[in-house]
DNA sequence: CAGTGGTCTAGACCACACA
DNA sequence: GTGTGGTCTAGACCACTGC
């Protein structure tokens, strides 16, 4: 009494977690069924089947229908990235945030980005560009497009003290959100912003939400040389 | 009959996000307790608990006890990322993928990479470099090296016809994975092994694994100019 | 203290995929 | 067909935390 209190999922993950690290269960090996794990266990299906879902999630094993579970041979481990809020990402080691306003504009888009937005013929969009300080340093250029016709009132939004994303966030719902990261050369407009040289490698991160098929807004980031997204897994 | 087969946490699910949508219930919403939810959708409580861990986990609700559910203010959305082997990833998009070993040698490492891999003062590492090509164009330049302490027999394995990275991934296990990326001017090197102009953008990935705190490898990832790294969520 | 979510159980039926 | 995982139920007890 008070040792065994109850099996938990989270002790039957870590069992078997522990007997594929050390090579009991190897890559391609054929689990025991659930209901035998569940004897072994001295626990219920349920429990079992909980514990091998969420290692199936996680990309450690493989489940089929009655083909059994086997250990994933390439464990295409998923990484969780957690994308913050410049702002919380600069407060967040320790340096002061400060923000500009650099370039504000409703526009009927090019052609180029009409396309990428998916919009329609008439439609306007309000171009924004900001500027994003750590400790008076900058940190992120903002270079964003809002669809007026999906966010009617983004017009009448003050910008010159807040950023257009922490109001987005906070007023906007999407459905969707696609990001893709990459690295370019700085054009001269960039390296001006960023204070960086000319040419220099520059990390972008491109954005796009949708809100049920109508574009949100679409935003490149452009991140002061040095900078790294980091993750663990 | 044949109309309400059973109530499954998917269409609970689908009928939250409804609501949190079309801001029925707005961001910092208290919904209804997992019992109301439950004999409205006139289903099982574990049922309504289901949906809502899931929504919890995607980052869309948050969960405290006692103080019940609440829409999230700020969706700090998950992205989760597949990190692909390179191979998959070409013959992914329909490319023929080639590999040639560039370059293998047992050295004792230099101080900065002894300090990122932290190794003990006599532990010697193999450095591998090899490039990986999409339809004989080079895709991915892949820096590398291995732990010989933790991997043994790492120094036997023949490389010249495999990447190492499909090799430890079939062999060797690990615990933890740290990965970064970043974008960097291309050092004369790396612009001759991916034929760009030294000075160009280049993206690059870092990645290293542990096996319970020793370092198993440590590589860099340098890919072609134009590559981006793409996520949805 | 009391309410809300977190988890376990025992049992059941179903859906899919392989033989 | 038949075995394996996928899911639902009804009920129970527990753990945390805000009041």
């Amino acid at each position: 009494m008070g040792a065994d209190d109850k099996t938990s999922y989270r002790d039957i993950k870590k069992a078997i977690l522990a007997r594929i690290r050390d090579r009991t269960w190897g890559p391609g090996t054929l689990l025991p069924g659930e209901v035998e794990l569940a004897e072994e266990f001295g626990c219920a299906r349920a429990t079992v089947n909980r514990a091998m879902r969420e290692l199936s999630e996680e990309g450690i094993i493989d489940r089929k229908r009655k083909a059994g579970t086997r250990v994933n041979l390439a464990p295409v481990r998923l990484a969780k990235l957690a994308i913050p809020l410049v702002r919380a990402e600069i407060e967040g080691f320790g340096a002061a945030y400060r923000y500009a306003l650099v370039h504000r504009q409703v526009i009927t888009p090019p052609d180029g980005l009409r396309d990428r937005m998916r919009l329609g013929a008439g439609e306007k969009v309000l171009h924004l560009q900001c500027l994003h300080y750590a400790d008076d340093a900058p940190f992120q250029f903002e270079d964003r497009w809002i669809n007026i016709a999906v966010v009617p009132d983004v017009p009448e939004a003050d910008f010159s003290a807040t950023g257009p994303n922490e109001w987005l966030v906070a007023k906007v719902p999407y459905t969707d959100a696609e990001m893709q990261f990459s690295a370019i050369g700085a054009t001269p407009e960039i390296a001006r912003h960023l204070s960086v040289a000319p040419g220099e490698a520059v990390f972008l991160g491109e954005r796009a939400t949708w809100l049920a098929d109508r574009t949100v807004t679409y935003v490149r980031l452009y991140f002061h040389s040095g900078y790294k997204l980091r993750m663990t897994y």
